[in-house]
DNA sequence: CGCCTGACCACGT
DNA sequence: CACGTGGCCAGGC
């Protein structure tokens, strides 16, 4: 149903990342049908306030935190991270590449499911 | 309608 | 890996 509005699917896309996953904007941009459009994606999470939503998952594509090392949300996002035991060393997380493997969450079968 | 800002990205050095 | 530069898109004024 392609009535559905671009926010929304960013937000699918987001809830869509597994637990000690992460990913990058433009790559949930991507998966949500909208290459480019990455600082929509964050424009979208900095007046998000649904608590259920795994924002802490979003990362820039280098792997990095999107926040400055001494800003409250930067540490609150590297402490859920960890809780999710993702490794994050020096605001960077370890161990795998922010989207680079998007696809493999997306279509990956781990978990059964009609699809 | 034009200008500035921003939880960005890719490329080159 | 760090820094600088250009590009892209959406919002607010």
């Amino acid at each position: 149903m392609p009535g559905k509005s671009a926010a929304d699917r960013i937000l699918a896309a987001i809830r869509a990342v597994p637990r000690g996953e992460v990913a990058g904007y433009g790559e949930i941009a991507r998966r949500a049908g909208l290459p480019g459009r990455a600082r929509m994606v964050a424009r979208l999470l900095s007046e998000n306030d649904d608590h259920s939503l795994p924002w802490h998952r979003v990362l820039r594509s280098d792997g990095r935190i999107a926040f400055p090392p001494d800003s409250p949300q930067f540490a609150e996002q590297v402490q859920r991270l960890r809780a999710e035991g993702v490794v994050v060393k020096d605001g960077r997380v370890r161990g795998q590449r922010a989207a680079a493997s998007i696809d493999e969450i997306l279509w990956a079968p781990p978990k059964r499911r009609g699809k």
